[in-house]
DNA sequence: TTTTACAAACAGACCGGTTGGTCTGTTTAA
DNA sequence: TTAAACAGACCAACCGGTCTGTTTGTAAAA
């Protein structure tokens, strides 16, 4: 029967609608007796599992949103082979993966970033944490990719990283605004112009292997 | 006396305090009380010269928000000689006009957008007017930039606008995020890099003046 | 100039709905 | 048998907004 009690499932339920709670409105906005009504449950089941709003709101970022940022950024760009095409690839993957309605609702860490950061020290330094391993993987791609001869040996990859992650936190963040999709494409093909002006520059007439 | 009764500046307190609350906290997270408090004033005042919190709202976006941004993005832009010089040139000012907490707190108006355009007809649609007259502003110097022959005629100035406000405000959220001004600053280095390779280009071995 | 009238500009007590959280009791699984 | 896993009534604090009463500026009337 559906009526048996599985505690795993019960939290991960609650953990979904809190997180989609938390997309839409925002932390602040986020009400419990939603997400209560949201997954069927009562008041005991919630705080069985979680001692506050506020360990509901730690458990949503730690277990839901970081995964996803994981998977979608840090993971991809471990073992990529080119960081300037694969960064462009992820960001425009991200519009095929997800749908307009999740462009309209904004990504959900920078979300929780600019909400909570300037007045919340548990969520500013955990969203810190998360940010900081993503940069960290596009840093590592940049550098790998100097390495290789492919990115320009010039650059600071920790500064190119750094612009990387607020051009596409400010691209989604735009996107949200005007609740436009377009926006996003648009701001995909100009961040390909800049992650271009990053490639190695070979002698021109030679071609980058044919050097000698 | 101080104590004459001063209608025009009593609103101009109640507007300027909430503006701070916003700030801080966001709209959903300012409280009337907190701004009574701030001015000194009592219900009676605010619900006089404001007939809710979202007009009050409203108000801060109309008469403050959108007057610092045409002060420091559009009017600066309307006549300028090289857009992509003083694109970059007011990103650097920002820096020097404002304070390390302006940055922490995050761009009034991203801010309001992130939280109520989702949510809030009302606030989506003043905030898209003021985003739309910035990149406007931005698109126009381009424009005019590419009339001169100092900005590449290839590019789509609507386009380049877009990604540069994404990467502004993108710039912008993430200094907050992180609390730290050398994100901005690290972000405004990236940010030349993207505009130079917005430059009209000129033959090999030739000065943009001189060719022939 | 003085008085009167009146609306604007407040003060501040009060209210109803909301919200996060608690507490006790009951059911389920081991 | 027992502790975990819930149900659900209940609560105190908060918060936007209302309402009535008071003060102040001002312009017309005397």
């Amino acid at each position: 029967m559906t009526t048996t009690r599985n505690p795993a499932d019960t939290r991960q339920k609650i953990l979904a609608a809190a997180f989609q709670e938390i997309h839409r409105q925002g932390y602040q906005g986020m009400r419990v007796d939603r997400v209560l009504s949201k997954t069927g449950l009562k008041k005991g089941a919630l705080y069985h599992h979680f001692c506050s709003k506020q360990a509901l709101g730690f458990a949503v970022l730690d277990k839901l949103i970081a995964k996803r940022i994981a998977e979608l950024w840090i993971e991809p760009l471990q073992d990529c082979t080119d960081p300037l095409q694969d960064i462009h690839d992820l960001y425009e993957r991200l519009g095929n993966i997800c749908g307009e309605e999740f462009f309209t609702l904004g990504c959900p860490l920078n979300n929780l970033a600019q909400e909570m950061s300037p007045i919340d020290d548990g969520f500013r330094e955990r969203i810190g944490r998360i940010f900081q391993s993503w940069q960290q993987a596009l840093s590592k791609a940049l550098q790998a990719g100097q390495e290789r001869g492919l990115v320009d040996k010039g650059i600071d990859a920790e500064d190119c990283a750094t612009f990387i992650l607020s051009a596409v936190e400010g691209a989604l963040g735009m996107t949200k605004t005007r609740q436009d999709m377009a926006v996003y494409y648009r701001c995909g093909r100009e961040l390909q112009r800049y992650l271009n002006s990053l490639r190695a520059i070979h002698p021109a007439g030679t071609k980058p292997d044919s050097g000698g």
